[in-house]
DNA sequence: CCATCGTTGTGAGCACTGCTCTTGACAGAG
DNA sequence: CTCTGTCAAGAGCAGTGCTCACAACGATGG
């Protein structure tokens, strides 16, 4: 995809702007929200004519999904790093660290995790290449999930209705068929939990609710991690 | 607010365009998204030229916040409706009732639902009209979690650190003193899940991963009930 | 009953948007 | 040196929210 070293002078010419644009769009998009981004307004930023910007970009909705791969894989590594830190043993450990590290970028880079987790943008289609960043900190989560059935721990193994346990096929085959189904269950409910925290919390939605917000969310990361039977 | 009956001509005249005004609106924003709501638009289907909009509504803001109002009030409705004709002592049966009717209603309407509950339209502060509306759902729950307490039933009483117990104590007044801290933080969370998972469905985060959404939301929601130790 | 006054619809216009197309200039390859 | 492909520029189209002066109309006081 990314060619490594770019021969010519115009080609370097070409990756830098590039990444001006990018880097400009996402100045942007952090101040004003995806719906206000106008490539007119980033255009003039960069000193150039906006019909410019289309020889980088075909359209709006492209650099918008240059914008969305990026703010996936921000928050991939921002949590994957935080997760690598901590002892392979230490459940607790790892997954607290996924949910701050997530809930740290979310509030770091609010329109951006507005722009991949909040509605979508009307007339937008996710196109194909946004879906493997897209999943990298569920399958964080998943490999700590993996790793607690290889310590023998996990969540209260209660029954799963069969219609569900045929709903979740495509999870299971996406896990590898070592991890029960109610352990899929209660790793699908914990990611909600996390993500829909986080976007209720950016939504404003605990205003005049809840004060501490950053020591309620770590109370509530701890009581689902007892969900999946970590320490 | 709401004037009760219009004595001249004209008045029921301006009632009736608002309202027509209002219903077109929303059948826009039904069929495009928020953003791409144009005042415009809603003109040309009323026959009528685009300025003249601005004798009824000041700004796109406004019309906006009437949608938003409606959507809370719509919602809400559908909630408490589906509650009301659930026995006051069947919990389990109250909670799915309304986690249901929240459901149906986003799946109905997925637009009005990203407009209240998805990413806030930039530039858009929500108005204090629109905090009344908004809470009714929540409401709802709480008053469940209320009627619980009066039953002896509730979640684990696992103890909930000073801070945390600090931090939720706007939360703790508006429910009233009867319901414990772990109680409140159980109830918080149980809404979480819900709307949650509803706004994860509606992004297509579940997308490739679960077939059966219906058997699926209904598992998690029992699930979730039992961790507010309904039946 | 009529004249006045306030409310409403009209159309032009401003500044902005995404996007297209033609034009002219330049860099790199043969 | 020529030729070809890439690039920025600028004009232009269709659309947006919003403002304003003006005209038409209904409600109302004399």
């Amino acid at each position: 995809m990314t060619d490594a070293a770019p021969r010519t002078a115009r080609a370097r010419a070409r990756a830098e702007l590039t990444r001006e644009i990018v880097d400009t769009a996402r100045a942007h998009l952090e101040a004003a929200g995806a719906a206000s981004l106008s490539l007119r307004a980033v255009a003039r930023d960069l000193g150039m004519v906006s019909s410019a910007i289309y020889r980088y970009f075909p359209s709006r909705d492209d650099l918008l999904t240059h914008l969305i791969i990026d703010a996936y894989n921000g928050l991939g590594d921002a949590a994957e790093v935080r997760e690598a830190a901590v002892a392979r043993e230490d459940l607790l450990g790892r997954w607290l660290a996924v949910a701050h590290a997530c809930r740290d970028w979310a509030l770091a880079h609010p329109q951006e995790w507005a722009l991949v987790y909040g509605s979508p943008v009307p007339g937008y289609a996710a196109p194909e290449a946004t879906i493997g960043p897209g999943t990298r900190v569920s399958a964080t989560l998943l490999a700590i999930l993996a790793d607690a059935i290889g310590q023998g721990v996990g969540p209260d193994a209660v029954p799963v209705p069969r219609r569900v346990a045929r709903g979740i096929r495509p999870l299971r085959e996406f896990a590898g068929s070592a991890v029960p189904d109610a352990y899929l269950v209660a790793g699908v409910m914990a990611r909600t939990q996390l993500f829909g925290h986080i976007g209720l919390e950016l939504d404003g939605q605990f205003a005049n609710t809840i004060d501490d917000l950053d020591a309620f969310f770590d109370h509530v990361m701890r009581r689902t991690a007892a969900t999946l039977g970590f320490a």
